[in-house]
DNA sequence: GTTATAACGGTACAAGCGACTTGTGAAAGT
DNA sequence: ACTTTCACAAGTCGCTTGTACCGTTATAAC
């Protein structure tokens, strides 16, 4: 047999080029042929390793909801000491906002993918499985908060942690839209946290939360 | 010279041909000959009309936020007798989640386009241009809840109007993206405004939920 | 009646698209 | 040494796209 060639990180590589471009231009605007050239490939090379559009799509599609993953997780493991949940909370929701050009592309591409996704099952499928997982570590978190007697207790629940993920979801396309820019959604997502767990008059920072 | 021909009215019946379009298949997967065809027109005959695709696109953005605005318009004055803040608030937040088939294609084909004006500036300014308003008569029911003690003072805030608009915007990703149903997404939306307004245990009044 | 022009329908075109096929070189197994 | 098979490059295919450009008809002004 001949030489054998990292399949995955081949494919890897055509990804991030796929999303440079759909960073600059959109999603639709990048047809083979422009991925080909921004990855510095031939297009054959790159139909050696996607058997068609779609599944170049698709296999992006899954490794940049895997790589948003890492990054939360990564920005969890950061947080100093036993971090509160209320810090947990926090770093998820701005890593999911468009602060840096890094998640900003992120952003954009996955608002590229949800207008795919709106039409295409497979597409819908593979989006709204991710939303769960974040769901339920959102609502375990508001669960240990109120254990904790950092949040009122009915306040604990799924709805909750869904009207979180919701509005965060809602200040990044403003964001995108140059409605606010990255300093004043994060304003904003403070007030909410700190409307939700009650202390109105400092920020999030200090974790002198204890008393009730 | 010859017959006169009611340009707008023309352009209307385009547009509307391309939002059915939009709303089955995605705004990218309509071509200016899918266009003619679901208008029951001929290709030429759009081209009368509209010059460019960019010229038809544009054209029909606008068109839709103007509907989109007079509906929320109607809702309002539909409501019974002298409606409370809470009322007006309930009935534009509501009218702006995708519940039944129309609002779903407004819904679908606004997401489009919001794709689309991530990399088209002439396409931002349109989309961003609604929202100030928006939030503007947002911040005002609030200011007028606050005034007749409906609401804590603190909360009569342009940020809190905000987010309120962006939870219903996430709420409609959701929605879309069959996470959950228009019954579930309503529910979350009233308890978030019931926990705005105080009022944990009584819905916002017993024809609350006639508005589905 | 003539003419100018709006209102079309039909067609042609260049460019670009995704998918496919073919050809070539090289490396691993026998 | 020979064969097999992977890893590409390059070209081609049929198709769709937006746009431009005809030709024809009908109507209103003179």
């Amino acid at each position: 047999m001949p030489k054998k060639v990292d399949h995955e990180a081949r494919r890897q590589e055509i990804s991030e080029a796929l999303w440079r471009l759909a960073g600059a231009r959109g999603l639709e605007g990048a047809s083979l042929r422009d991925v080909a050239a921004e990855a510095g490939i031939s297009l054959g090379r790159l139909q050696h390793y996607f058997r068609s559009k779609d599944e170049m799509l698709l296999f992006a599609l899954r490794h940049i909801n895997r790589l948003a993953g890492d990054r939360i997780r990564e920005r969890i493991e950061a947080l100093p000491g036993e971090p509160t949940p209320r810090e947990v909370l926090r770093a998820c929701l701005s890593g999911m906002l468009p602060l840096d050009e890094k998640s900003r592309v992120g952003v954009l591409v996955g608002a590229a993918y949800f207008t795919r996704a709106a039409y295409d099952e497979t597409l819908r499928a593979e989006a709204k499985n991710g939303i769960p997982q974040l769901r339920a570590l959102f609502t375990e978190q508001l669960r240990r908060a109120a254990e904790r007697g950092e949040l009122p207790p009915e306040r604990a629940t799924e709805d909750e942690a869904m009207l979180l993920i919701g509005m965060v979801d809602g200040l990044s396309t403003y964001v995108l839209l140059d409605v606010y820019d990255g300093r004043t959604a994060l304003r904003m997502m403070d007030g909410h946290l700190a409307q939700l767990f009650g202390t109105n008059g400092a920020t999030a920072g200090a974790q002198a939360v204890s008393g009730v």
